[in-house]
DNA sequence: AACCGCTTGTGAACGTAAGAACAAAGTCGA
DNA sequence: TCGACTTTGTTCTTACGTTCACAAGCGGTT
């Protein structure tokens, strides 16, 4: 039992594999050509055994004795990713955050190509962003199908979030990423990744606040 | 064995926690005086098994037969997460990203106080940012000690996070919300979240990549 | 060609998390 | 006051993820 398919990556390891990738470009950069799991664990902050494990879902990369050819691995994990083709994207809610998303550096320089950026604001609509310029809502689902968008990222307010993850699923968009603090309903063939700012302000919170208390005792507050 | 201590929470608990506050927050504004484990965990997007599981750590807070009052049940976590006192943050680095973290509304609602806004840039310096004006990164330890400082938000380049990282722990805060594509050294006793925008897209890439092939055949692509 | 040292890839042990299922404990109605 | 009904809190099982430890395999050296 749990014998695990070839080419069936776990889901930890899949997050990861895009912070290797991100070390092993630097690597190549620096004009690195050969890496060991242990250095190349030491960069990216994690344990060799676990980086090794990874690794090996994508097959047998290494050279024993040896390491790892940067610049191979590398590809691999592109590769293993989905990133050998360009993907398109839309942006939808052009606020504060959405307009830094829009200049984030990282996304066009790593693949991703944004074909729209929408917001329902008629006063924001013609703006100019990155490259591109404000569209109205309404031509959201138009572009994502003309397009073949399979990636749209919210960055509404929370009300308007659900409406605008229904519109794009129905339109044919398959993966999520959410910037909006709620929770969205999707199909199962749809996928969704959050990021919550404020949640992650707090997770910090609990742990200062467990640090403050002494680690040790459990039971120090009462409670009346 | 595996007794875990009275005030141990998991972390996978913890970071749920955070969304049940935002539920029961949004149901406390509708008026909402109970609430059955079943009900918040469908709002919530989990399994109420795990809903209950998780509210298990902070003691017995339910009615059986009747469920949650939703008022105490928010007071209960809010301190769990020791959110009734309110935290102090400053945040490195005010380009894009950081203007909108700085505007983003969630954080001072949910009790986080910002308290200095820093760069490097001479050129920024003294420009208006969320009722208050960025400061040079050179006042940055006067002012984390003066506060008492206890989370630092670091939204610079890559290349200066470590730095600014540095900085802020000698300077005596012991949480970090990195935003930089970089992975942070530590202390042990200081915590770091991170939040990568374009490891989230690579990650959304990889089961886009996988729906395409198909799911149940993992050898398709010849290798040569 | 045979050996030695090094690093990978992996099997096994451990720890953490998720989910099903149920006993305990409360409310409400008669 | 008693019993039926509902929902919590918890136990137990299964799955997932991490870490250790080492055999397998490769390059360099003699």
């Amino acid at each position: 039992m749990s014998e695990r398919r070839p080419g069936e990556i776990p889901e930890a390891t899949v997050a990861r594999l895009a912070v290797y990738l991100r070390v092993l470009t630097g690597l190549v950069d620096a004009s690195t050509v050969i890496v060991s799991s242990e250095e190349l664990a030491a960069i990216a902050g994690v344990n060799s055994a676990k980086l090794r494990k990874d690794l090996s879902y994508l097959g047998s990369i290494g050279t024993r004795g040896v390491g790892y050819d940067v610049t191979l691995l590398r590809e691999k994990i592109a590769s293993s990713l989905g990133l050998t083709q360009r993907r398109t994207c839309v942006l939808v809610g052009v606020g504060n955050l959405g307009h830094a998303l829009a200049g984030y550096p990282g996304f066009s320089s790593r693949g991703f190509t944004f074909v729209g950026y929408f917001d329902v604001d008629p006063g924001r609509v013609g703006d100019p962003i990155a490259d591109s310029k404000i569209s109205d809502i309404s031509e959201l689902e138009s572009v994502v199908e003309a397009n073949g968008v399979s990636i749209g990222v919210i960055a509404t307010p929370a009300e308007a979030a659900q409406t605008v993850c229904d519109r794009l699923v129905d339109a044919g968009v398959t993966s999520i990423l959410n910037f909006a603090p709620s929770v969205l309903a999707v199909p199962d063939n749809v996928d969704v990744r959050k990021v919550d700012l404020a949640a992650e302000l707090q997770i910090l919170s609990f742990h200062e606040h467990r640090k403050s208390r002494g680690p040790g005792d459990g039971l120090v507050e009462s409670v009346g």
